[in-house]
DNA sequence: GCTCTATTACTCTAGCCAGAGTACTTGAAC
DNA sequence: GTTCAAGTACTCTGGCTAGAGTAATAGAGC
């Protein structure tokens, strides 16, 4: 079974394990216990998912009722298939770690495209955001009585812990950045000097290689 | 102009602010650059791309050359709308952050529907493979020349800097589990004995709320 | 000189997914 | 007693994306 990038699928097929639902119900349930902030939620996609995990025949049709002129509500069960499905796709889920592809590591590894002063002033606001979300995120936690079980609190301490990392990451590279101490800066700053003073393309390139020399010659 | 979740096309511009090129070049810089492990890249995907930033005059096509029989290229040019896209988006990428949904956070969340005995192992195996890839490129770094700029692999130094603090995130919980201290796991387990005794859906839920009470009513 | 694999350069298709749109109901406020 | 926001329950559209498929050439090895 090919897993989808989204999790919403596997979403569904838990709140099926615990009962039959509507899809409508689905959407409240998961917004109710802040699921939102973990799994991609909307209808379109949560109507779509329903459809093709019942044309898999992991759930199926239950009942169909209707209350006043209200639209139908359809009901879905799941099934064996279905249990089986989302107990496999869930234990690989916690069990393998996959690549990710965040937007920050995409834009890391592109950071080249703009001046060095320009990247360090933008990765300060960064900064200041992440701490921003932190201490609300404190905040939040602070006012959760104490008694509260972590159990249910899981996924978010999982999210402030890759969140400090990233904070001690950026700060780390914000302190390199204004100390030029990081290897390479003065390539990268050279290529925009050179396209400010309207060199570009091939012939930007040739000029770089002629005062860099065998610098550049990496390409791991 | 609307961010789509893949960095795909901001890696064109920024290919193209570069040089003019065509599609098949673009994979093969990237690829060499080793963008593919920080950026999604198909072919499907990149020829669509190319063909939607068209569409919007971000990118313009410049010549097409043949060589022999072989499949036309079409080489493409950067705009300055484009070039001005680019910087935005760029910027915008490394200014804000956003919320990441990533595998094991989702995985996370839902980690109630499976027993807490095999969550636990499962999260063991999960620190074996994520300490296994942290050696791995503890490894690929110290075959690097001392020399190579830390700027080209800066991208790979946040993913494991995230990758550290997923490991001590999941040794702690790992602890937390094999000592039963982790709050709310009395009612997981429960769950899970009702299920295996054959209590199911609203049926066990009103038990566990006669079980546990008062600590079954959080939903902050 | 013949086969086999790798490389070059795309094209096609089916499914996924986000966002907006629809249409009805309920309850609160003035 | 009527308006207006919020809630209920979906449907539609169109763009995005992955993966497989196509078709030619170049070079390595026997």
């Amino acid at each position: 079974m090919k897993r989808p990038a989204n999790a919403l699928p596997l979403a569904v097929l838990t709140l099926l394990f615990e009962k039959p639902m509507h899809p409508y119900e689905m959407s409240t349930t998961l917004r109710q216990r802040n699921k939102e902030e973990s799994i991609r939620l909307n209808y379109g996609s949560l109507y779509a998912v329903v459809e093709s995990l019942r044309k898999k025949g992991l759930i199926v049709v239950g009942e169909t009722t209707r209350e006043g002129n209200r639209p139908e509500r359809t009901v879905y069960e799941l099934t064996d298939e279905g249990a089986t499905a989302m107990h496999e796709w869930l234990s690989e889920m916690l069990r393998d770690p996959s690549p990710q592809f965040t937007d920050f590591e995409a834009a890391l590894s592109l950071m080249g495209a703009i001046p060095p002063e320009e990247a360090l002033e933008l990765l300060r606001l960064r900064l200041k955001a992440l701490r921003l979300s932190s201490s609300q995120y404190e905040g939040v936690l602070a006012s959760i009585p104490e008694d509260f079980p972590a159990f249910f609190l899981i996924e978010g301490e999982y999210a402030s812990a890759l969140r400090q990392a990233e904070i001690a990451f950026v700060d780390k590279l914000v302190t390199d950045l204004e100390h030029d101490r990081l290897g390479g800066m003065q390539v990268w700053r050279r290529i925009h000097e050179l396209r400010e003073a309207g060199h570009a393309g091939e012939e930007a390139t040739a000029k770089l290689h002629e005062e860099f020399g065998g610098l550049l010659h990496w390409d791991i």
